[in-house]
DNA sequence: CGCACGGTTGAAGCGGCTCAATCTGGGTGG
DNA sequence: CCACCCAGATTGAGCCGCTTCAACCGTGCG
C-alpha cells in the first residue's frame, strides 16, 4: 500500500491507516512518462496536481534572454505543484529529467483529501514548508557561496533527500543530472561546473560521474558546503 | 476594524465580516519595537507568530564566514514566520529594519483561527504560496541576472508590494533600505550596489535616495528587470 | 558511418570584488 | 554653538572568479 508519496508524508504527520489508504488511493491514476517530458508549461490551464512516484523532475523558468534557471528538483514522493491547486496561475515549467512514474490527482480529489483529515492537511502544509526551506537554502547558496560551495551544497541536499526516502546507500546515490542541468540549478556555466566537479574529485571529497554521486569525505564535503541538514531533517554524518 | 493584516488576507480569499473580526481580534496583542530589533533568533524556542502591522522587517541567515544573506522582506500585513507554527525549528533570524508595530499571535490562537473557518485557512495557505513565488523569483534573480537587473527586479517587487497594500503613490514609495541591506539581499557588495544605483539614476530609470524610491521610467525599469508581476498579482504599468 | 550530446580542456575577457580613501548629514557632548 | 564622531554614501584602482569562445574527445544510436 505504501508508495514513495505516502512514505514521505508519513514523515511529516502521524498518518493512520485510513489516511495512508486515502493517499495511496489518490495515486491510483498513474502515468509513465519519458525523460524530457513536460508535465506543466507556463500558460497551461492548471488542473491536476502531479506527484512523482519514481524518477526525477525539475521546475524551471526561462528568461527573456533564453537563459534557464532551475528552481527545484522533484524526487520520488514529491509534489510537483501543490501551489497551483490554490493559485490559478502557472509561473514556471516542470519537466522530467529521467523516465518517471507520476500520479495525477485532479483538483477535486486534492480538496477531498484536505477535507478528509486534519493530519493529511497538516502533512501537506508541512511538506510545503520543507519545500520552502529548500528554496531559502538555495537563495543563500546563490547569494553568498562560491561555485565550489554551491555545488557541494546542492549535492549534500540531494544526497540527504535521497537518503530520507531510502534511495541512498552508505555514501552513494543515483544522481541523474548532466553538468548542464547542475549549471542551470546553481547559476553557473556548464564549463565551470565541469572544472569544479573535477577539483572536488581530485581532492577526494566527492565524485559525480556516470549518473551517480559518491561521497568520499562527508565531513569535508559538509564543511565546504557549509551544510546544515536540519532544514531537511537529516544530517550528512548520520549516513547509513 | 481593518488593518494591514486583514487587508492583505482579504485579497487572497473572500473573507466575511466574522472572519475579518476574528483576524483583527487576533492582532489585539501589539508591540512597538525599534529598528534593528530581533523578533526571532536562530535557536530560539518558537512560540508566537508575528505579523507586521507597520514598518519593515527582514529575514536573514548568517554564514560561517560572517556573511549575511537576506531571504525576504516583510512589509505591513505580512506574516513573519507562519512556518514555525508548524515546523518547530527556526533556521533563520528576523529583524526589524525600521521602527515597527508588530502583532504577536500565540500558537494556540493560530490553530484556533485555522479551525474557525475554511476561508481563513485558505487565505493563510494562499499567503504562503505568494511568499513562495517571491522566493522563486529571487532565485531566478540571483542565478541568472546581472547586478543591474537584480536590483531593478527587487525594486519592482517591493514597489508593487507596497502599492498592493496602498502604501505607494503613482510612481513613488518609501524604501527604507540602506545600500548594505540591498547588497545583502541581492548577493552583491555594497560598493557595487552603489555604482548600480548611480547608473540607474543617471540613465533616468529610477532614483533611490533619502529612503524613497522614485520610478522615473516604469517601462524601461520593467524591461531591465525582466519583471513580470503576475506572481504578486500586480503589474508595473497599472500603477496609480 | 556519422551525428549528436555530454564531458573535458585551454586562453582570454569582464563583471563584480577587495581595499582604501573621501565626503556627507545627523547626532552628541562640551 | 561648535568640535567631534559615526554610519552610510561615494569614488578610484587593481585583482580574481567565473564567463565566453572554441576546440577536442568519447560514446551511444539511427
Amino acid at each position: 500500500m505504501a508508495n514513495a508519496f505516502t512514505k514521505r508524508l508519513s514523515g511529516y504527520a502521524p498518518l493512520n491507516d485510513v489516511d495512508v489508504g486515502l493517499l495511496a488511493d489518490a495515486c491510483r491514476n498513474v502515468r509513465n512518462v519519458p525523460a524530457g517530458h513536460h508535465l506543466i508549461m507556463e500558460g497551461d490551464n492548471p488542473d491536476p496536481v502531479f506527484v512523482i512516484l519514481e524518477g526525477w523532475a525539475c521546475g524551471y523558468k526561462i528568461l527573456p534572454d533564453g537563459g534557464r534557471q532551475i528552481l527545484a528538483f522533484m524526487l520520488p514522493g514529491d509534489f510537483c505543484d501543490i501551489h497551483i491547486a490554490v493559485l490559478r496561475a502557472i509561473d514556471h515549467n516542470i519537466v522530467t529529467i529521467t523516465p518517471a512514474r507520476v500520479a495525477t490527482l485532479p483538483r477535486a480529489q486534492m480538496e477531498a483529501l484536505v477535507e478528509a483529515g486534519p493530519e493529511i492537511t497538516r502533512a501537506f502544509w508541512w511538506s510545503q514548508l520543507v519545500d520552502q526551506s529548500v528554496l531559502r537554502a538555495w537563495i543563500v547558496s546563490m547569494g553568498r557561496r562560491t561555485a565550489q560551495e554551491r555545488i557541494a551544497h546542492l549535492m549534500c541536499e540531494l544526497y540527504i533527500r535521497m537518503r530520507n526516502i531510502g534511495l541512498a546507500t552508505d555514501a552513494q546515490c543515483k544522481m541523474p543530472l548532466t553538468q548542464l542541468v547542475i549549471a542551470d540549478a546553481v547559476g553557473l556555466t556548464p564549463v565551470h561546473v565541469n572544472r569544479v566537479l573535477k577539483s572536488l574529485r581530485l581532492s577526494k571529497v566527492m565524485d559525480l560521474s556516470f549518473g551517480a554521486l559518491t561521497i568520499i569525505d562527508p565531513v569535508r564535503l559538509a564543511e565546504i558546503a557549509g551544510f546544515d541538514g536540519n532544514y531537511l531533517h537529516g544530517r550528512l554524518e548520520q549516513a547509513g
